[in-house]
RNA sequence: GGCGACGUGGCCAAGUGGUUAAGGCGGAGCUCUGCAAAAGCUCUAUUCGGCGGUUCGAAUCCGCCCGUCGCCUCCA
């Protein structure tokens, strides 16, 4: 597999650090809003990055933060009068909440920079007395000159950066850039006890901390967004090489593009945000992933409602594939098969394995695009190429059944579930003896060619989100989405 | 000012030196069907922002221009 490191801004070779296991580390939220679809889009891209490389028989270790104390954790949760813990605690569910709905995987461990604080310390000391940092009036803060590739990731160099940077508060500072590791506590703030006095750690140090922690001195892919270049993974690489002095801190740095919200009247009253419970109120988890994964992880993305329309008929099309084929030839076989005690179904199988859909060559398609720096549109284009020949067969009344266990298979490592709307909630079942009921009576009408009560009885049921489609074998139905 | 993206059909979006420029949505026609739905087939970019250059050959490399955007401040 290739990925794009942005670290050496370019493609390389990927291979783990310890044989098979890999490393992953995803920079988390910091909990004092709700999830958006932005924080959606990263997730579920590292998501299929993960689920693609246990495909690939990698063994996965995979950590995300939540930093769960900050300048706006704090003053959210004084406005709100509640505690910054309780703040963190209500939108770490939150989090949790829309990454289950999104089908997003769960990672092996969520640390908190609040419990992890004597790592923070400890770091924190050693890089004090390695020289890269200084106490400054209860802060301490990282020495930036000390470090000669400071800005490697974000290819910048602290004199470029000084000519336009707004850095003003120099007081506590040796140079502007320098940033802090500990940041010593204010009249009414939530603090921790340190050797430098009360205080709370800084934004970057968490993930230093927490990454080294659970991962070791060298991970093999650290992630986030592109907005996460710089500053905080410019100050993690310092501080964690600072602190370890093995280098590299990370063997591949991995960002996703920024999903943009248009101009227009997306969201008038808060500020900008689609929050992922808006979105998955009017959209299927599906059609968000197709939407997400269906241009490039590095490129930027546009939301609108329009596209997730599309992409959500898109995922329509291809629950459509999955439907079982149901045809008269289908059933009449059935009744040979138990009539005359023969298993019909083993010839079906050899013929579709000779005659039939060559689903290897999917999916070796599949795990090119994939193996091209997570190529997942296309890898999304094979799927639907599939799709089509899939359905070509069906209308041939050819046995299709691998070919969707193929289907089903390369989209679950998109982490699309395909659910048919036929697997209705509880609460819908004991509405389907009646529908039944009237899909029969409604046969009966069509077969006497009472063509108006018939069509009547369809439109009825649409309006109440029912779809009934009729075929030579008989009428289907299932519930709307 | 610095760093970096991007501009491909009506919309979204792959492709980054050489067969017919993927795929999805939308649109048109046909087939199937009592109708509808679903599905299939065909069509929907002789052309890849513009102008030059390199090359036997470029959407793909180089230069310039036009346009859009991101980061340099909290942010996935």
């Amino acid at each position: 597999m290739i990925l794009y490191d942005t670290l050496t801004a370019q493609k390389r070779e990927f291979k783990p650090i310890l044989g098979n296991r890999v490393n992953i580390y995803v920079c988390g939220i910091t909990p004092y809003a709700e999830t958006h679809i932005g924080h959606a889009l990263s997730y579920v891209m590292f998501d299929v990055l993960r689920r693609y490389l246990e495909f690939q028989g990698y063994e996965i270790q995979f950590v995300q933060n939540f930093t769960d104390i900050d300048d706006k954790i704090i003053a959210r949760a004084n406005e709100q009068g509640i505690s910054t813990k309780e703040l963190a605690r209500i939108y770490i569910e939150d989090y949790f909440e829309a990454m289950d709905s999104l089908n997003v995987k769960r990672a092996d461990h969520y640390p908190m920079a609040t419990i992890e604080m004597p790592k923070i310390i400890e770091i924190i000391s050693s890089l004090i007395d390695q020289g890269y940092a200084y106490p400054s009036s209860g802060d301490v803060n990282f020495r930036v000159t000390k470090d000669p590739e400071y800005g490697k990731l974000s290819h910048r160099t602290i004199d470029s950066m000084l000519e336009w940077a707004n850095e003003e508060l120099t007081e506590n500072k040796d140079h502007p850039l320098d940033f802090a590791l500990w940041k010593g506590t204010k009249p009414g703030e939530p603090s921790w006890d340190s050797p430098w006095g009360a205080g709370r750690p800084g934004w970057h140090i968490e993930c230093t901390a927490m990454a080294i922690r659970y991962l070791g001195n060298t991970i093999d892919i650290h992630g986030g967004g592109q907005d996460l270049i710089f500053p905080h993974h410019e100050n993690e690489i310092a501080q964690s090489e600072g602190y370890t002095g093995d280098k590299p801190f990370v063997v591949t740095w991995m960002h996703n593009g920024l999903l943009h919200l248009g101009n227009d009247k997306m969201s008038k009253s808060l500020g900008n945000l689609v929050t992922v419970k808006e979105a998955l109120s009017n959209h299927t988890s599906d059609a968000l992933r197709l939407l997400f994964l269906s241009s490039h992880y590095r490129s930027p993305l546009t939301y609108s409602e329009s596209l997730v329309e599309s992409s959500d008929r898109a995922r329509q099309r291809l629950v459509n594939a999955l439907k079982p084929r149901q045809t008269e030839i289908e059933s009449e076989l059935d009744g040979l098969k138990t009539a005359l005690g023969v298993d019909v179904s083993t010839y079906q199988d050899r013929f579709e394995e000779e005659f039939g859909i060559d689903t290897q060559s999917y999916q070796l398609r599949f795990t090119a695009a994939l193996d091209d720096d997570l190529n997942t549109p296309q890898a999304i284009a094979v799927i639907f190429e599939l799709a089509r020949e899939i359905n070509r067969y069906k209308g041939m009344d050819v046995e299709v059944s691998s070919a969707q266990d193929c289907l089903r298979k390369l989209a679950g490592i998109l982490g699309l579930s395909l659910d048919s709307t036929m697997s209705e909630p509880s609460n819908k079942s004991e509405a389907n003896e009646f529908i039944n009921l009237l899909v029969s009576i409604r046969t009966e009408l069509r077969t006497e060619k009472n063509w108006s009560l018939a069509d009547k009885i369809r439109d009825e049921l649409d309006g109440m989100g029912v779809i009934l489609e009729d075929s030579s074998s008989g009428t289907q139905w299932e519930f709307k989405d």
